[in-house]
DNA sequence: GTAGGGTTAG
């Protein structure tokens, strides 16, 4: 408005403007603009106005910038000092410098104002020290709300969600009213361990003070009913406000790629871009996630373009997601591609490109990478693990696994995980070491419910060792699967060895257990149209020819174009597995008319219109 | 003093 008066700013009025943008939803890019209208008008030169700007990059994370800025200023005065300080700490700095200022503040008496003390719980939560946070928290006299959330917040934080809920209950009995940032806190913590009971009550509880219009609240409340797996109830929160922000306009597509939904997602992300929102670099995380378990290449190549114009380049998250975006669609050199040109690599980049490589067949590849990453200083986590295992059981690489196994408790502290176990069943079961696959399952203590026989049983299948597999089946059937495969995998092993009575019993489970029989099916994308394939399935137009072709030898055929192998029924890459949802156990009569199916096919085509109207601009 | 993200899976 300023402006359009024709009024011309001043550097101080940038001063202004650098701290106002901190207030906002995506402050880095006015944040910016500002920058170098300051420029241009020669504004940074001015000591009080490069004090702005560099507290404004530190606030925004970007220390290294705002040591530019300050490099850069002619006068510094102590302020600029104080902030580029500030700025510059790393979080152990600021957990020894916390404890002396806490000692300061103790010995001049600062902790009996609240205020203070309140400053105090909120440092030692943030920086996971819940320990000396409780006993600042409990030190307080005279606790107000901000107290009060300032130590649930930590709480929740720190991953420790029970204490947080306790507490907040705790707040609720002394009469203390909540405010926003306590309910927000609380409703992380509900998330965090998927208490979807608990949620629902803080959210009759907010709606009764009145705080359901609040966007953070309701964006924490999304978050929460997606974490708990509870999508439309999170999509009726999103529904709620009118004009949501792109924070929640992100929680609600992310929402939906952690449930699955990922035709959803994509939907969403279309009608956002028909409301001209700007994305950001974690809305762009979450739809390219949403392609990348599509398998769906063109959309995800135009997202990536639309990416590049953003100007988001491929540091972390992006990378990640994008690498295996590329590789998940069988695309291993850009997958590759991205993952180099990324200047900052952590673990969970590592651990896309590693699995690339091994869901392509290159598993000597994938290890070779694993060499690297330890080389380059990064620390391997547990999904790394799941990775390395998993390509040693795609390579049959026994003794390698075995050795790997090992590794990740002796050589990193690592706590082994079910999906360990799993990988290890899996690698001994491929290998038709199903008999050791079984030791293993028995000698081990951990909770594995039933994921471990599963694994067994399609193993058993495979080698067609229907005694260890009946066995396997029974264990399934006596902790209460739910999952038909099972079934009918025990039901054909007993009529193979003509046991009918036990085909009988296993059947007359399956009724008593209401367990029905889903077609597996799969699909592709191919010139940007999605192909599905249902077991069983004869209706794809182009059927006769992806079934007769494949089979022969000659190089480029449909099989590998195509990805079918010969039952014309699972997705697979050229060199191993994509995109692959369910696999099939006995052949079923095809039904075309399953709903999911429907959806599937229906929602693929019209978001591509969406999409495609939102990039072309 | 508060909200959203990427890697595994039969």
């Amino acid at each position: 408005m300023m402006r359009e008066q024709n009024v011309y700013p001043n550097a101080h009025t940038f001063a202004g403007v650098f701290t106002a943008v901190l207030g906002l939803r995506d402050p880095l890019g006015v944040g910016k603009q500002a920058h170098s209208a300051a420029v241009k008008i020669g504004g940074c030169a001015d000591v009080f106005v490069g004090t702005s700007l560099l507290n404004m990059y530190c606030k925004l994370g970007l220390v290294l910038v705002a040591r530019k800025v300050f490099d850069r200023m002619p006068e510094r005065n102590s302020v600029s000092w104080a902030a580029m300080i500030s700025g510059a700490f790393t979080l152990p700095d600021v957990i020894d410098n916390g404890k002396q200022i806490h000692c300061y503040a103790i010995k001049n008496g600062g902790l009996s104002v609240v205020s203070v003390g309140n400053a105090v719980v909120t440092m030692y939560g943030k920086c996971g020290r819940l320990d000396d946070a409780v006993q600042a928290f409990e030190l307080l006299s005279n606790k107000n709300a901000i107290s009060w959330s300032a130590m649930i917040t930590g709480f929740s934080q720190s991953a420790d969600s029970e204490n947080a809920l306790k507490l907040f209950s705790k707040m609720h009995f002394s009469g203390m009213m909540p405010s926003e940032f306590t309910l927000v806190g609380v409703l992380n913590a509900c998330s965090d361990i998927n208490a979807a009971g608990e949620g629902k009550q803080v959210h009759g509880y907010l709606v009764k003070l009145g705080f359901e219009s609040q966007i953070y609240i309701m964006t924490a409340l999304v978050d929460m009913y997606a974490k708990s797996c509870c999508v439309a109830d999170a999509r009726k929160g999103f529904d709620y406000l009118q004009e949501p922000d792109i924070v929640l306009w992100t929680s609600m597509i992310g929402g939906y790629v952690q449930n699955g939904e990922n035709e959803d997602a994509l939907i969403l992300y279309g009608k956002m871009q028909m409301g001209c929102i700007l994305p950001n670099e974690l809305t762009m995380a979450s739809v390219l996630k949403a392609c990348s378990s599509l398998a769906a290449l063109e959309q995800g190549k135009q997202i990536h373009a639309r990416v590049v114009k953003c100007g988001f380049g491929v540091e972390v998250p992006i990378g990640s997601v994008l690498s295996t975006m590329y590789s998940k669609c069988g695309n291993l050199e850009d997958g590759n591609i991205v993952f180099r040109r990324m200047p900052v690599r952590d673990v969970v980049a590592w651990n896309s490109m590693i699995s690339g490589l091994s869901q392509n067949g290159l598993g000597n590849e994938a290890l070779d990478l694993f060499e690297e990453m330890r080389s380059e200083g990064t620390k391997p986590d547990y999904v790394t693990f799941v990775n390395i295992l998993l390509a040693c059981s795609h390579m049959g690489l026994v003794e390698r696994g075995w050795g790997y196994f090992n590794m990740i408790s002796n050589e990193f502290g690592i706590v082994p995980r079910v999906e360990h176990y799993a990988c290890m069943v899996d690698l001994l079961s491929r290998a038709g070491r199903l008999k050791e696959a079984k030791e293993f399952i028995e000698s081990t203590t951990i909770d594995h419910g039933l994921c471990l026989w599963r694994i067994l049983l399609s193993g058993c299948r495979n080698y067609r060792d229907y005694e260890l597999g009946a066995h396997a089946g029974e264990k399934l059937m006596e902790l209460g699967s739910q999952e038909s495969s099972a079934y009918v995998l025990l039901l054909s092993i007993y009529t193979v060895l003509g046991r009918r009575e036990d085909a009988e019993r296993v059947r007359r489970m399956m009724n008593l257990r209401g367990v029905n029989k889903d077609p597996g099916c799969s699909w592709i994308e191919m010139k940007s149209q999605v192909n599905v394939f249902v077991v069983g399935d004869q209706m794809h137009p182009q059927v006769k020819e992806i079934r007769t072709e494949n089979g022969s030898n000659q190089g480029g055929n449909w099989a590998n174009k195509y990805g079918l192998n010969q039952r014309g029924l699972e997705v697979i890459g050229a060199r191993g597995r994509w995109s692959h949802q369910f696999r099939d156990v006995d052949e079923e009569p095809l039904n075309l008319f399953n709903p999911q199916l429907k959806i599937l096919t229906l929602s693929l085509s019209k978001m591509g219109s969406f999409i495609n109207s939102g990039t072309s601009a």
